[in-house]
DNA sequence: GATGAATGAGCATTCATTCAT
DNA sequence: AATGAATGAATGCTCATTCAT
C-alpha cells in the first residue's frame, strides 16, 4: 500500500482541485467509505443507512462508491471488519495487569473506555448484532469476534482457578457466557445516560468479582434445582 | 379482482412464507393487524416490516390498514402497546411470592417462561429497544415500561433490605438498573440456542442472589478466605 | 380522475396543474400500457423499451406501470400475449377461400395486408423473436403461435394433396417450415421500402405455388425442355 | 492490484462464463478487441452487450478499449467491418463452379457450410440487421453488403438466363432480391434445431432451382394479376 | 368500512465514458 | 499504451400513503 503515503511526497503542485463540494481527504478510498458508513450506522442506524448519503459525506459519487463495494451489503461487511478490527486493538492495556482479577479488571477498563471515548462503537456493535439475526454472513462474523473475546475471558478465568483467587468450582466457560451477555445489556442504552450507565458498568465489576471470588451462598433458602 | 386474465400479478404475492389471501376472523381488526405486525417484526425484523406484508397477513387491502392506522408510525406504537401490555400480564406469578428473594426469583422465573414459551416477546423487545434510539416517541413508551419495571425490582430490593436478607448497603436503585441492564443483554442471543440462554438465565439469578445478599467483598486481593 | 379536469374550477391557485402530459384513456388500463410498450418497441426497439416511457407515454406514474406490471419482464410478455392476439386474429379472409392453393393466397393476402395495414406487427415479432433467443419464456410463447401456424398451413397443404391441386410427393411438414422460414425473412425489411417488400412477397407467392404443384423438376441440367 | 486486502470486489466478475483474467494475444489489439464483442454478440446479443465484459474478455482495462475504440458505436461497427469481411471471405468456392446452376447451388453450399461452421456469423448478422434498423450508420454497411450480395445474385441469374438454363423471363433483380430475403429467414432459427434449418435450406435450394427454371406454371386456377 | 388504483419520492445498482498518471 | 479511479445520467423497482368509489 505504498500509495497512502504519498502526503510527505513533494507533489503539492495539484493545490486546488477538490472537485466535489465535499473535501477528499485523498488518502485511503475504500477506508474513508466504511468510516463514512460506520458513523452514518452510528446516527442514523441500519435502518437509515444509505449509499448515497454514505458517498456525499465521502464527498464522492454514489457510483464511485459502488466502485468499491459493488453492494451495500459488501459495503456493511466493510463496517464489520472495521468495527472488529477497533474492538481487537485499541483495547485498554492498561497497567499491565498480572493477576486474573486484574486482567478481569482490565476488561472492565476497557469497555469503560470504550464507553466513555467511543461510544457508537457499542451503538453500531448492537445496530450489527440485530442485522445478524437475519443476515448470516455478519451473523458469521460476529461470531468469530465473540470466540474470541470468549475465549480471552476463559482463560482470565482459568488463570484466576489456577491462582486460587478465583473459586475453585468456578465454571469458566458458563462464566464467561454471562459476563457477555452481561456487558451486551449495556449496549441498549445508546449514548444518553452516560452517568448511569457508568454505574451499571461499576457494580457489574464488583458483581463480578463477587461471582468468581466469593463461595457459593450456603444460606439460600431451599435447595436451588 | 374481477380482472382474472392478467397473470403478470401473480408475481407479487411473495410475503416470504405466509400467505393467507383472505380469511379474516372478522372480529378486532385493528388488533388483528397489531398482531399481523408483530409477528412480522418478530420474523423479519423492524427494517423488513412492510405495511403490505401485514396487510397481506391479516388479509385485507393495505389501503383499509391504513383507515386503521394512518400511518405506519402508528401501527409501530400498537405494536409496542400490545408488547407492553404482554410484557406487564400474563406474568409468571409462580407459586404466589412472599419473601423479597422468593420475588427476586419470580422475577427470574418471568422471564425464563417468556424465554421459552414466547420468544418472540424478546425479540420484539429488543427491535423495539433499538428503534427507540431513533424515534423519541417509542423510547417515551418504553421508558414508560422500564420505569414500572424498575420501581417493581426497586420494592423487591426494599424488600430484602427491610426484611434482613439483603444486605442493608445494597443501593436499591443501582442494583435495579443493573439487572435490568443484565436481562436486556438476554435479548441479543435471538431465538437460537436456548439452552446456552438457558444457562445464561441461571448463572445470572444465581449471581443476583450473591449480590444482594453476600457482604461487599473485600477488593484486596488474596484477602479472600 | 378528476384531478386532471381541475382546470374549470376555481381551485387556480395551483397554477401548473395538469400534472400528467399525455391524457388519460381511462379505459383499460393494462391494456393501455402493454399498447404503449407495444408501439415503443416498434419505434426504439427491445433494446430502447424503458418502462419509465411506457408509462409517459400512457400518461401514469412509473409506479402505476409497475401495478399493473411488476416487472418488466412481465410487461414484454403482456406484449408478446398482445402480439400473438393480433396475428391470430384480424386475419385477412378474403373471399372465402375454398381450395387448397386459395388458402395459400389467403395466407399471402393476410401476410400483405398486415405489412401494409399493420407494418409494425412484423417488426414487433422480429423484435421479440430476436429476444426469443436468449428469453426462455418468449421463446415458449412464440414457439406456441408458430405452432398453430404451422399446422394451419400442413391442413392447406394436405388439403392441396387430398385434392391433386398439389403434387403427391410433397412434404406437408417441410414445406409448411420452409414457407414460414421464408415469411420470417420478410421480417428484416423494416417499415422501409413497402415496395421491394410488397414485389418480394409477390415473387414468393408465385415461388411457393410452383413448389406445391409442379412436379419435380429433374435435376439433370439442360434436361429442361 | 496492490490493493490485496478488499475482498468486496470479488463479486463484481460475473461475465457469466468467460473469465480470462489476463492472457492477452499482444498482437493486434483492435482486432482482440472486436473479436470479444463478436463473440459476445454472438452469446448475449446486442442487448447484452458491455463494454466491460469484452475489455474483460480481451483481458484488458476498459479504459483501454476506449483507447482503441472511443465510443461503443465504433466497437460496434468494427464488429460489422468484422462480420462483412468474414461473409465475403471465406467463401465455400466448391468444385470450381461453372454453370449457373453451379453457381447457384455452390451459394446454398456456401450458406450451408457457415450454418454447420460458424452459426455465428447467421446470429450475430441478424442482430446487427435488426440493430440497423434504427442505427444509420450500421444499415449503411450492411446495405453495402447487401449490395455486393444481391449483384453477384443477379449476375447468375443472368448467366442462366444467356445460358438458356434458366427461363428466359426471369425477372433477375426481383429473384434476387427474394432469394436474399429468404435466406435472410434462415437467420432467425438461431443455433438450434440445425437438423431443421439444414433440411428447410435444403428444400430453398430446389424451389428456387424451380423457380429459375421451370416455365410459369400455366395450369393455374383463374388468371393471376 | 373496505378497496383498487394511483403516486411521489426514493433506492441500490449499472454503464459508457473521462481523466490523471 | 495502459489503467485505476471517478462520474453523470439513467434504470427497474419499492413503499408508505392517498383517494374516489
Amino acid at each position: 500500500m505504498k500509495k497512502g503515503e504519498r502526503s510527505t511526497h513533494s507533489q503539492r503542485d495539484k493545490v486546488s482541485e477538490d472537485k466535489r463540494p465535499a473535501a477528499t481527504p485523498k488518502k485511503d478510498r475504500a477506508s474513508d467509505i466504511v468510516l463514512a458508513a460506520y458513523a452514518l450506522i452510528a446516527d442514523k442506524g441500519m435502518e437509515g443507512l444509505r449509499t448515497r448519503d454514505v458517498a456525499l459525506k465521502v464527498g464522492i459519487n454514489s457510483a464511485t462508491l459502488h466502485y468499491y463495494f459493488p453492494t451495500k451489503e459488501g459495503l456493511v461487511q466493510g463496517v464489520v471488519e472495521h468495527l472488529m478490527h477497533e474492538l481487537m486493538t485499541n483495547r485498554a492495556q492498561s497497567a499491565n495487569p498480572k493477576s486474573a482479577l486484574e486482567h478481569l479488571r482490565a476488561e472492565f477498563s476497557d469497555v469503560r473506555l470504550r464507553l466513555k471515548q467511543s461510544p457508537d462503537q457499542l451503538v453500531v456493535l448492537t445496530e450489527l448484532a440485530v442485522r445478524a439475526w437475519r443476515d448470516p454472513i455478519i451473523a458469521q462474523m460476529l461470531k468469530h469476534l465473540d470466540k474470541g473475546r470468549r475465549s480471552h475471558l476463559v482463560s482470565i478465568m482459568e488463570m484466576g482457578v489456577a491462582e486460587g483467587t478465583f473459586r475453585s468450582d468456578l465454571n469458566t466457560g458458563s462464566t464467561a457466557d454471562l459476563l457477555m451477555s452481561q456487558l451486551r445489556g449495556l449496549g441498549f442504552h445508546g449514548k444518553v445516560d452516560a452517568e448511569k450507565l457508568d454505574d451499571i458498568l461499576t457494580n457489574l465489576g464488583l458483581e463480578m468479582e463477587h461471582w468468581v471470588m466469593a463461595p457459593r451462598v450456603t444460606r439460600t433458602v431451599g435447595k436451588r434445582r
